[in-house]
RNA sequence: GGCCCUGUGGCGGAAUGGCAGACGCAGCGGACUUAAAAUCCGCGGCCCGGCAACGGGUGUGUGGGUUCAAGUCCCACCGGGGCCA
């Protein structure tokens, strides 16, 4: 393979050309003058040579998982730009604080752990050496001073503190913020706060004492272990009860999609859902304050709506309905507590509470096997399945309700679609206004009942109530109801209702009189569209005469009958679920009927409250978060627990509790889940004084046994953009001083940037736009409640780098074949080797299967990190997916040549330099400097890349002067640092590119004395004028009108309008 | 199914509602060279006419709309991608 960039037969005669050798030369001399100078060291306040009359920019990379493969080309686009970013802000005279640092506990470590018994610490230091070389090898500006690692004990000792921190703590509802839980406990024995269980804890929560309904009492009447109970309901770490896929074969948890079919995904092993008691946060406490600080940042709108949805904010109410047979009262959340008269029956999911109560006392209805054995399956089926499901399932409890509105009884019964995640586990089913309540009706036979018609719906209710018995006769109700319809789902009908449309559709048709002329409050339900029923609407006839054929009435009675009865949904097929209003919803007290689906939810909970049978509530989507873990390479937990079970903190003072050394790291088949550090007896049971409790505590003999889960992968990296700040700090996660100036607001670098501060801009895939975006804010905004940290939220700017992609080839049939398996046979043409089938190329993400994956150190050694760098800048948009093709290559290779022969002589290495400046070039060289700074800000690299090779193209020619030369290398050195730095030391400038002003320009420059406009003539382009730039539209429009060929090609026709766009064209409409 | 993003030459892409295709790749023609590579100069959406300079038409997924003017804004649809269900 022959390349047309290394030094060929020629090197003799040109011995300075710009080569693949050459590049490597330059890039590693550099690297090293930068790494020896300190050049990107930045210091912090306080430190020696801190510049304090800087400001500041923090610019931050998400930090990479030290894989064992090595960097791949996805890594470098996102550190390149911030790498450009970063040194173009250090020439603008900001302190700019640009770290890297490694998120290395993980599993892949462990698992090669378990084939080769290789100490996952001695794997992931491997790869983390290998990954800093590849990083450097790129020159990227980064402190390396400052780098981190999670897996450092001095790092994950401040892991651990921060976890005290929220076990520590409590979210107090009235204050919304986080406060140490002394003071809640000081609080309620002052009789300040009512003595109560969390009211926002999960249901699930830990065992309790008492009776869940019943008022705890005075703080002072309990004793010690209960409060440590109540305390524990609010603590924002808490031991929860959670179902994970248990594999006993495997002796290990599995994440939900390596579960398929109930089976293992490897080995195929029997997996069971088992109840684990897990360290969780909650975060859930936190959901508005997540939500509300959304808004404030500058993130992409897509990221930011992923994280609303995550939260999952929704309004509605909370209902008590009354069971039969003496079992609790049963609570559900609905989002359309309007609908409360068309629940026909309720369902809770198999893990509800209520359902072990009818296990323990069936009721008479309840069959007793059927019951057990739907809760054992359902029990082993995922959350995924269980929504995902087409398949309705469920068994009836035996237990009925009375709905409070009706006053009917309606049964309760189990089923899979209810989750007991979400809401209160139970739910009362509408099915004429839910699709899966609908589907379960249908299925199980369970009653349909109308409580919300659309328009045109609530004009076949108005007509089966009030026609004519002319209008119904049996010969014509079908097209008197058609031409109803039309009319109403077409024309306004709000002066006279429903009732004043079908006397006119009935003065229509030969004067006939219709029903009485009464307005109903059937105003449209959405006054911008005539309405529908599914995908109808309009005004045909036949249209609508179709439709009421395809509900099958038998005659004019059965569709009276069935929209009396409110049973037309039923009929239909469908649940409707859009907008429109309330009816068949009325009792003695209260009356929805007519009603807009809005007025009638606030006319329910009004009507609940005042019975006291419900309240308004707002529910969330998002769950607390489970942080406990069952392996070995993570952070251990500060925890401890005694005999009883009982939980107690490690002091800080203790902290770190280190990470013991494993024998062998394969898990142990068990039939209940075993954490793997409980392998390590000698280390798992320990005394209170050994563990580092504190000893007035627990006292230090006290028998203990350390918690042995560990952390998950998102602990470590919850902080990291903290800790940056101040890396080296043994006595605190962050100093003061340094949070307040890199993470605070005052000093920061972005324009119109709230001063709320964070990180200035932070760079990273969107695959991470909900888990570590949403559990860093989390953790921040505690931290900033406690008064840690100076501002709430981590990140100010977001942005995510796109994706890199691969070509791939695929067979007619769709499937793909590796790289390595294709031959381009002609232009464009590929085939697969070997077989001769035709293949087409598409675009795919870079796998190892395909073989289509580039390797950087490849790249780097055929052009050097330079050519590198600037192609991937140059590839399109930076938050674009893009292909890798490495042809396009080549262009930025040549770029970089013909920079650097506009500089060095290729046969002798000396400089070259125009003695005087040619006047058109200095323009452009003003306009590129404006140009690419204005670029860079909306990192906006692509087209930056484009001006300045249009630059060099131009100057290429007359060459450039020594000046001239030393300001281009400045606008230059963000993207390809190392030929920039070398040509500057060439020119002799003082000091280093990489430090050096970002050169100035003068505006006055960017303007030109004449500008030409293009002419239009009905819009097209018929000519050109010039005339002075600074023109006014009115001279513009004389200069172009006496333009001799301006009359040419109007041909004598009248100007009617004449539209000037100063410095662009004139638009001249002739008729 | 819902929501979001996206569709421009052979390819990657550029274009505050204002001359579509900057810049790069690939391609073609030329210069240099014994030759090749490298380098330099030039051409280039498509169609029609012309030896040519040039002229005319057409053109940003499809169909409508708003506007003096639409790749850009609005509506509907089709294809690709993502997230949620």
């Amino acid at each position: 393979m022959s390349h047309t960039n290394t030094s060929g037969t020629s090197g003799n005669e040109t011995p300075f050309r710009y080569t693949a050798d050459l590049a490597g030369e330059i890039e590693g001399k550099w690297q090293r003058e930068w790494a020896t100078r300190g050049t990107f060291v930045v210091a912090n306040p306080g430190q020696p040579g801190f510049e304090a009359h800087k400001p500041k920019f923090y610019c931050l990379d998400m930090f990479p998982y030290p894989s064992g493969a090595g960097l791949h080309v996805g890594h470098p686009e996102g550190y390149t730009a911030t790498d450009i970013i970063s040194r173009y802000k250090r020439m603008k005279g900001f302190n700019v604080l640009h770290p890297m640092g490694w998120d290395a506990f993980g599993l892949p470590a462990e698992q090669y752990a378990i084939q080769t018994g290789v100490h996952p610490a001695i794997t992931t230091r491997k790869a983390i050496d290998n990954f800093r070389r590849q990083l450097q090898r790129f020159g990227f500006s980064y402190d390396w001073t400052r780098e981190v690692g999670t897996i450092d004990p001095e790092y994950y000792k401040w892991t651990q503190w921060i976890f005290l921190k929220l076990y520590d703590s409590w979210f107090d509802p009235e204050a919304r913020k986080a406060r140490p839980i002394a003071e809640l406990s000081a609080e309620f024995e002052a009789g300040k706060r009512k003595v109560e269980w969390n009211p926002h804890s999960a249901p699930s929560g830990t065992a309790r004492f008492g009776d869940p309904r019943e008022p705890i009492g005075e703080w002072t009447s309990l004793t010690e272990y209960q409060r440590s109970q109540v305390l524990d309901s609010y603590r924002l770490a808490y031991l929860g009860t959670v179902t994970v896929n248990w594999c006993p074969k495997l002796g290990t948890v599995l994440a939900n999609d390596e579960v398929i079919d109930g089976k293992s995904e490897r080995g195929g092993y029997p997996v069971y859902r088992k109840p684990m008691k897990q360290w969780m946060f909650r975060i859930t406490a936190y959901a508005d304050r997540l939500l509300e600080g959304l808004k404030g940042l500058d993130w992409p709108a897509s990221t930011k709506a992923m994280q609303e949805e995550w939260i999952g904010r929704s309004e509605g109410a909370e209902i008590r309905f009354e069971l039969t047979g003496g079992f609790d009262p049963l609570t559900v959340f609905t989002t359309r507590a309007d609908t409360l008269f068309g629940a026909t029956y309720m369902v809770v999911a198999p893990e509800h509470p209520l359902v072990s109560r009818v296990l323990e006392r069936p009721p008479a209805g309840a069959v007793v096997p059927a019951v057990r054995a739907y809760v054992e399956r359902a029990r082993n089926r995922s959350d995924v399945e269980r929504m995902e499901s087409k398949v309705k399932s469920g068994v009836f409890s035996g237990v009925m309700a009375i709905n409070p509105a009706t006053g009917e009884k309606i049964p309760v019964w189990i089923a899979d679609y209810v989750l007991m995640g979400y809401g209160t586990g139970a739910i009362m089913a509408v099915p004429a206004h839910d699709e899966r309540d609908y589907e379960f009706a249908k299925k199980f036979g369970l009653a349909i009942r109308d409580v919300v018609y659309s328009r045109p719906h609530a004009a076949m209710a108005y007509f089966a109530r009030h026609a004519s018995p002319s209008a119904r006769s049996p010969e014509r109700w079908v097209g008197v109801l058609a031409d109803y319809l039309g009319w109403v789902t077409t024309q306004n009908t709000e002066t006279g209702g429903l009732g004043g449309a079908l006397q006119t559709v009935m003065t229509r048709r030969a004067g006939e009189s219709g029903g009485t002329a009464v307005t109903i409050h059937a105003t449209a339900p959405d006054p911008d569209k005539p309405g529908s029923v599914g995908e109808r609407r309009g005004a045909t006839q036949i249209g609508w005469m179709d439709f009421i054929e395809e509900q099958r009435f038998t005659d004019v009675d059965d569709f009276t009958a069935r929209f009396l009865g409110g049973r037309f949904f039923e009929s239909l097929g469908q649940a409707y679920s859009g907008p429109g209003v309330l009816a068949n919803s009325a009792n003695s007290e209260l009356t929805l009927d007519g009603l807009t689906i809005e007025a009638a939810k606030a006319a329910m909970v009004a009507w609940l409250e005042r019975k006291g049978i419900g309240r308004k509530r707002v529910n969330f989507k998002l769950r607390d978060w489970t942080f406990s873990r069952q392996r070995y390479w993570g952070e251990p937990f500060p925890m401890v627990f005694d005999m009883e079970g009982r939980a107690y903190p490690v002091s800080e003072k203790a902290l770190p509790v280190t990470l013991p050394e494993l024998a062998d790291y394969a898990p142990v088949e068990s039939e209940d889940p075993l954490p793997l550090l409980g392998k390590v007896r000698e280390w798992v049971e320990t005394t209170a004084g050994e563990a580092g409790v504190d000893p007035s505590v627990l006292p230090p003999e006290t028998r203990v046994r350390r918690e042995s889960n560990t952390m998950p992968g998102s602990a470590g990296s919850s902080w990291y953009m903290v800790r940056y700040c101040d890396p080296k700090n043994s006595g605190a996660f962050v100093s003061r001083e340094a949070d307040r100036y890199w993470m605070g607001g005052e000093r920061s670098g972005l324009e119109n940037q709230a001063a709320r501060g964070g990180v200035d801009l932070y760079m990273g895939g969107s695959e991470h736009a909900v888990g570590h975006l949403l559990y860093s804010r989390f953790w921040h905004q505690v931290l900033h409640d406690l008064g840690y940290l100076s501002t709430p939220e981590p990140f100010q700017k977001l942005f995510h780098q796109g994706l890199i992609t691969s070509f791939a080839y695929q067979r007619p049939d769709k499937t793909l074949v590796p790289c390595d398996q294709v031959d381009e046979v002609s232009e464009g043409q590929f085939v697969e080797r070997g077989v001769g089938t035709k293949l087409t190329p598409i675009v795919a993400k870079m796998s190892k299967s395909l073989k289509n994956v580039v390797n950087p150190d490849d790249v780097i050694a055929e052009y050097g990190a330079d050519t590198f760098r600037l192609y991937e800048m140059y590839m399109g948009p930076l938050e674009a997916s893009k292909p890798w093709n490495p042809r396009d290559i080549t262009g930025l290779f040549r770029f970089l040549s013909r920079v650097w022969r506009l500089a060095v002589d290729e046969k002798t290495g000396v400089l070259r330099e125009a003695v005087t400046a040619d006047g058109a070039l200095e323009k452009q060289l003003h306009r590129v400097i404006a140009k690419v700074g204005s670029d860079i800000e909306k990192l906006s690299f692509n087209t930056a890349i484009a001006a300045m090779i249009e630059f060099v193209n131009a100057a290429s020619s007359q060459g450039l002067t020594r000046d001239q030369l030393a300001r281009f290398m400045r606008v230059l050195c963000p993207f390809a640092p190392h030929v920039a730095e070398e040509v500057w030391s060439k020119l002799g400038c003082p000091g280093l590119a990489s430090t050096a002003d970002w050169p100035a320009f003068d505006p006055a420059m960017l303007r030109d004395d004449s500008v030409e406009l293009a002419v239009q003539i009905q819009g097209k382009v018929r000519c050109k004028v010039v005339v002075p730039s600074d023109a006014e539209p009115k001279a513009i429009e004389e200069i172009t009108l006496a333009d001799s060929e301006v009359q040419k090609a109007l041909g004598g026709k009248a100007v009617k309008k004449v539209i000037v766009v100063p410095g662009r064209l004139v638009n001249i409409v002739a008729g």
